[in-house]
DNA sequence: ACCTTTCATAAGGAAATAGTTATATATAGT
DNA sequence: ACTATATATAACTATTTCCTTATGAAAGGT
């Protein structure tokens, strides 16, 4: 799986940011599809401050991106962070999300929005 | 690189580890060769305990194993850890490691040892 | 204009982290 | 037995991390 190198930093970065367990569900969620923040809060049942923080970090670090739509802003893994293929390898050695995101649809707490 | 699936505890807790400069760099030197303590105070100039303390957290989390030869405390990969597979390809895209290793044997500090 | 909803940011506190120095333990050599 | 070397552990400190509550800003609906 040889991609490009990096240094031990960026690399150390990037694990740091997987390193946390709220992060990186919200990684693997995010690799099914993109979220707004109140989806997110109803997944992770955490205050939204809290969700919103670990949403900066990975946004700060390219990892994610954003995009507003409507009252919502949309989260999304980055497809062009330079480890991004890395990134969906990892992210493809953990549990499913799907489920989550269906319980999230069965419960009426999807955000359903067309822009 | 499907390998065998794990919990997001799991996951994060190996990602951490692997969060500290130190410590990803240190799993770096030792995926060329074992080490033992001193040699690893040597290349990262930082106090012994330090060393010993990043060390021990990678052997609580089997990561690395320990061999004692004569004085000497050898810290190796182990490769019996369920993700070493997956370890060794995030090592791969690291800067190599083996100039540090060289570096300490042409300043004579590699620690032979023939047991 | 007003109110509601969504999200971000600020401020603060508890716990975890990574380093230090000091000390204890284990092995080797004399 | 004594000394030197290698390593581990304990105790401490400074910093970082992750959460909380309180507040502010942006957009939408009436």
């Amino acid at each position: 799986m040889q991609t490009k190198e990096r240094t031990f930093e960026e690399a150390a970065t990037l694990f740091k940011l997987m390193g946390d367990k709220t992060r990186l569900k919200m990684l693997a969620i995010l690799y099914k599809d993109e979220c707004c923040v109140c989806e997110l809060v109803e997944i992770f049942q955490m205050s939204q401050p809290s969700i919103s923080q670990h949403l900066r970090k990975l946004k700060n670090a390219h990892v994610v991106n954003e995009r507003r739509r409507g009252q919502w802003i949309y989260y999304s893994l980055n497809r062009e962070h330079p480890f991004y293929e890395q990134l969906l390898d990892l992210l493809n050695t953990l549990p499913d999300t799907q489920p989550l995101l269906n319980d999230l649809q069965v419960a009426g707490k999807r955000v359903v929005c067309c822009d």
